[in-house]
DNA sequence: CTTTTGAGCGTACATCTGTAAGCTAATTTA
DNA sequence: TAAATTAGCTTACAGATGTACGCTCAAAAG
């Protein structure tokens, strides 16, 4: 790579770490303005242009970035409870670590779940599709599932890790420990739940 | 009431309207500036502070509205299934009218559900909680559950009904069909899991 | 060495924002 | 009836925003 294109490719990094960096409980992405994000990176506001149409492929970066650093947190995590031990449990402390080092990340993803930009919208639910999807065929493997079975589990899992997460947020570590006892019962409530519904159809 | 407090209360409601007449797919409240606001309500930007302090105390408003209004439908519902027939499936039906009537009602609380003014947060999460804690005692009731199996079993339905409904908004009437047909899946789910716990709870 | 390219800059402008100040006119109070 | 209150208005201003335009000057291409 030339010299001119590692820079540029140098500048393009400032902005979207300087966008990452002004997320906060108190600021969304789509509260940040083009300006503020070129003022952060140290450039000047008409430099953006060179690097991103608008503000909007800026934010479709992140949400596209941030899924695949969470999915690849996740990954990691599922490595370790193949060591032994509980998915469930391991699953769940590794989702409140990433939390904890990566807020900002998942805050985007969060946020435009129910944000204003159709385009936001189907980016994150594209990247929750990833792990729906991969724990369906997980259970559907390790448990024997119905499709239709295994798809709602994972739908209903994912759902209620990533509602935990939202909440966990607000919290400090000691409300979150027991956020994560309560999600971890949850979870079981649910692969318990699919369980008995799977025999009913099998009893036919 | 005197005909100034009685034509004041009307111009208090055509803002109020005006703000929920204005929330959309593409618009959430913090989008939505105090000029449009009295813009579509027919009054000067000016004449805004006459009614409420800044946007803020309006949208907290709107929030407390549309959570009371809520709550009230779902009762409704809830009576229509007293008649006789799962409760369930009554409860995802009502919920799915609720939407599709009052979209934006329900567009509000999702939103800052997420939002960025930990007021709004704290707002949606108190109106959330009247539903959790009155499914709680439902189920300690009916259904003899542990207080903390209940309160875990009704957080965990109310998050996929509300995240059904996160969903169901983006969607046309047979897809919401659905995503309703699974929604009431997942809550068995739910339901039959809590049942399974409580038993090896009792076994000990 | 000469030419072309393009990242980054400064200036400029039209538009929108929240809100301060002070007026008007109708209702309410005394 | 006279005085006080107040909902709503007009005017005004300072600040922020997105982005068009044209320049510079170092790197890349020839």
């Amino acid at each position: 790579m030339g010299i001119r294109a590692q820079q540029k490719e140098k500048t393009r990094r400032a902005l979207v770490d300087a966008a990452f960096n002004q997320l906060s409980a108190e600021r969304s992405f789509s509260s940040l303005s083009l300006r503020e994000v070129a003022r952060e990176a140290n450039i000047a506001p008409t430099s953006f242009y060179r690097h991103f149409k608008d503000m909007n492929e800026l934010g479709l970066t992140m949400v596209d970035e941030g899924g695949l650093t969470l999915r690849q947190m996740m990954r990691k995590g599922r490595q370790r409870a193949e060591a032994g031990g509980s998915v469930i449990r391991i699953s769940v402390d590794t989702f409140m670590e990433v939390l904890d080092s990566n807020p900002n990340v998942f805050r985007i993803l969060l946020h435009e779940r129910s944000g204003t930009s159709a385009a936001f919208r189907a980016a994150v639910a594209r990247e929750i599709e990833h792990f729906i999807s991969e724990l369906a065929h997980y259970t559907e493997a390790k448990a024997g599932r119905t499709p239709l079975l295994a798809r709602a589990q994972a739908e209903a899992l994912v759902t209620l890790v990533f509602n935990a997460g939202a909440s966990a947020l607000d919290m400090k570590r000691a409300d979150r420990k027991i956020l994560a006892d309560q999600l971890v019962m949850q979870l079981r409530m649910v692969a318990k739940g699919a369980e008995a519904l799977q025999h009913k159809v099998e009893q036919r």
